[in-house]
DNA sequence: CGATTGACGTACG
DNA sequence: TCGTACGCCAATC
């Protein structure tokens, strides 16, 4: 079985993903919808993020990012500049609210999780 | 209850 | 190659 309960709803299993998601390494939304089979509803795992706050465990939302490497939701974080400060934590360069080497740190739950 | 929006991605011109 | 349109599905207005 891939996760412990993927029975659960859409946005337990993304958080389930995240929290899967290596430190220094990052995924996309896309990536995430893709593995849940959904991948057109990648709006959704955005949408999952949102309502992390909601959520009784930290997710790293800040490994989850677009296909572009781009931090487009870090201003939905506390403040703005956490989310980068995060990623530049675990080893991350982000220039510009960009991931630079982003498809060396892309981490495909496709792949590391196996399907 | 209908319309709009949204931390995205792919398809098409 | 770049720009625009559409799909996806839930939440909010």
């Amino acid at each position: 079985m891939k996760l412990s309960e993927r029975n659960k709803d859409f946005f337990q299993q993304v958080y389930q993903v995240a929290r899967l998601i290596p430190k220094g390494r990052v995924t996309s939304y896309g990536a995430i919808a893709k593995y849940l089979g959904s991948g057109k509803s990648s709006r959704m795992v955005g949408w999952a993020m949102n309502a992390v706050g909601s959520q009784k465990e930290y997710v790293p939302a800040h490994r989850v990012v677009n296909r572009l490497g781009m931090l487009t939701g870090k201003h939905h974080f506390s403040d703005p500049n956490q989310m980068q400060n995060l990623l530049e934590q675990e080893g991350v360069v982000v220039k510009n609210d960009k991931i630079q080497n982003f498809k060396e740190l892309f981490w495909d739950p496709m792949l590391e999780l196996e399907l």
